[in-house]
This record gives C-alpha cells, structure tokens and sequence, in this order.
DNA sequence: CATCCGTGGGT
DNA sequence: TACCCAAGGAT
C-alpha cells in the first residue's frame, strides 16, 4: 500500500463507517431483479451484464436471458446461436460467450455448483478480480474485494487516493482498502453498497456530498477537493473506417448475410456483406468483387447507395455505405454464408449497426 | 501495461 | 457537437 493512504485510512472509525454505510443500503437500496434472491447463477448473470452497462440497459436484458435460460443446465445446454440472440444489443459480446463456456466448465466439473472460493472461480472463463469479489461476496457471504470503477470513485474521495485510476495497477491499491474496511457480518451488503454510493450518491460529476451517508467519514469532502477525484487520465482518440455494404436479394425473395469470426470484433455475429472502402477503386466494383471472390456470388447493384449510417464503437467508428442489390445465379452457402427469408432474420444476432442498416433498407423499400 | 472489445445516455 | 461515462476481462 502507498505510505501517504495509511495515514489517511486510520483516520476512518471502521465501525461507524461500515455502520453508517450499511444503513443508509438498508434503507435506499434500488429494488432490481437481481437482487431478489441470492443465486450465485443470477449473481453472476448480472454481473458480467453489468461490466460497463449501465442497470437500466441490463435490467430488461437480464429478466428475459433468466426466463430463456433459467439455470446453469439450461444455459449450458443451449445453442450458441440463442445465447447471443439473447444477448444482442448489449455489446461486448465476448461476454457471453465467454459465460456460456464457463458455465459449462461448471456443470461439468462442479456438478453445475458455482464454486465459492476465490481460486475456483476466477480461473472461470470471464470471471475476472472484481466479478470473482462481486459472486462471493453478494451470493456466499464471503469478505473479498469487488472493486469497479464505482468503488475506485467512491474511495479515492473518502481516502483522498491520487492514484490515476485508469491504470490497471490501481487496481490492487483500493482492493486493499476495502480487505482493511469491509464488515465481516455483511460483505455482500458493504460491497453493493459502495457501488450504489457511487451510482446514486457519488456521481463521477456533481457529486450529492450533502446528501451522503459518509460524508463525515470523506476526506475529500472535508478538503473540498471531491470534484478533483478521482484522478482519470484521458483514451486516445479513435479510428475510423470506411465501409461498403450490400443488402441483397435472391429469385426467391431471401437475404444473404454472413457470420463473422469467431474472434475480434463483434465475434460470431451475423452481417449484410460488407468491405472496407477504397480511394482507388469505385464502390460497387469493390463490392462486385469482393462478393465473387470471398463467396462466388455474382450481384447486380442498384445505382447509387441508399443511405449512408454512422456507427460509433468505444474505440472506433464505421461510415458504412449501404446499397441494395439482386443476386444472379446460385450461392454456395456454408456454416457462414446463408440465404434467408425476412421472418428467420429474426432468429439471427446481428450487431446494433447493421440493425440499422435493415430499418433504413426497409424504409426505402416502402417508400 | 496498453489496447481491444459495444452501446446508449448524460452533459 | 464532442466528448465522457457505465457493476471489466482477455490478450
């Protein structure tokens, strides 16, 4: 631990702090559906969702993936192909597949048990320092840290903690804060707690000191410097990248679309095809091409694009041009190339940018 | 350790 | 508008 938090961590009467914590939880804690009842399986449901998602996002998505797939068995034995259904629109969708893997781990080697010890649990696919905490804490009782960004906000104002928290090694210097903090009677609730503060109380901006539970316990208020914290160093800027689709349309009326790589971005979801754009070639020969090159598709495009559709990911953007266009001849479809009506569309995961792609492709259609 | 990995909402 | 942010983990 740095020198400078020890003189500033024994200035906290643990026992009115945790007190006052813990009160303040009781009473105002938001009643959401993860929290009614202590399943270690819809613990750790909600947690990955919650990794960087906010909880009005997850809470629908949540009470519909545990009426899909309402146990560890059942999660476990669904289709790959459901399961990111499920999931789609939440983003990071490496979580999923990630969870699915580790709960069949589990019921393979756990007798479908999550296991409850720190160990175990974090050598589980997705499970990492602060969903491990959040699990054994929240569902076995156990006094581990769950350090998120909330906790490192709400922390390094009460402890005056100048760490910049964007490093990972950060990390580690309030995990040990909350092992010298944490009520023992009540690990679960001192830990959601905390993050709740952080959520309702205190907000990365404007934060309701005078309406917080431990400001006579924050360091940071006292100093007023609690819009000084915590210290976050600032992301590179993104990328951005050019792109061509095409919504194309067989004889038959159905639609071609493609499954992605099961690695990298948006991993195993489905698309329009699309390629990156050039300067030196035009678009449509770009496309022409790339269709009958990567899928021996032969295509006719319309003239000139439909719409264009920006799409902004955490680190990079799309400028996706989107066209229409009829297929000649035959496909070879494969486990990654398919032809498809407009009702099984619905049946497959696509990510949020091509979703929009389809609405505006429908909307010219109409008109 | 820095970068990659989504999305929608807030200011 | 252009950021910033939200219950992180894998590589």
């Amino acid at each position: 631990m740095e020198d400078y938090m020890v003189s500033t961590i024994e200035k906290i009467n643990k026992q009115e702090f945790q007190n006052d914590l813990l009160n303040w939880f009781k009473e105002e804690q938001r009643d959401l559906p993860w929290r009614k009842d202590q399943d270690p399986y819809k613990v750790w449901v909600s947690e990955i969702m919650l990794q960087q998602t906010r909880v009005d996002t997850v809470i629908p998505y949540f009470n519909r993936f545990i009426e899909k797939f309402p146990t560890i068995e059942a999660l476990a034995d669904a289709d790959e192909e459901s399961v990111l259904k499920a999931w789609e629109g939440l983003g990071y969708y490496s979580r999923v597949r990630n969870l699915q893997a580790a709960v069949r781990e589990v019921k393979e080697n756990y007798n479908s048990k999550v296991p409850n010890t720190p160990e175990e649990i974090k050598s589980l696919k997705g499970v990492g320092p602060y969903t491990a905490g959040a699990i054994l804490s929240i569902a076995y009782g156990v006094p581990e840290p769950a350090v998120d960004g909330n906790v490192m906000r709400v922390f390094s104002r009460i402890l005056t903690i100048w760490d910049d928290i964007a490093k990972a090694s950060s990390r580690k210097v309030f995990e040990q804060a909350v092992r010298e903090l944490i009520s023992h009677d009540n690990p679960s609730f001192f830990n959601q707690a905390l993050m709740e503060l952080g959520a309702l109380i205190c907000t990365p901006t404007s934060p309701a000191c005078l309406l917080c539970p431990v400001r006579e316990h924050c360091q940071a208020f006292e100093e007023g410097v609690q819009n000084e914290l915590p210290v976050k160093t600032k992301k590179k800027s993104m990328k951005h990248i050019e792109l061509i689709a095409a919504v194309l349309k067989d004889q038959e009326g159905k639609y071609l679309i493609h499954k992605r790589p099961s690695d990298g971005l948006l991993a195993n979801l489905w698309e329009f095809p699309n390629v990156e754009k050039s300067q030196l070639v035009k678009p449509k020969d770009i496309l022409h091409d790339f269709l009958k090159k990567d899928f021996r598709v032969d295509i006719q495009l319309e003239k000139e694009s439909l719409t264009t559709i920006p799409h902004v990911f955490s680190h990079l953007t799309w400028n996706i041009d989107v066209y229409s266009g009829e297929i000649l001849g035959q496909v070879e479809q494969k486990e990654d190339l398919k032809l498809v009506t407009k009702e099984e569309l619905t049946q497959y995961a696509f990510p949020v940018s091509h979703q929009k792609m389809w609405k505006a492709y429908q909307e010219m259609v109409r008109a």
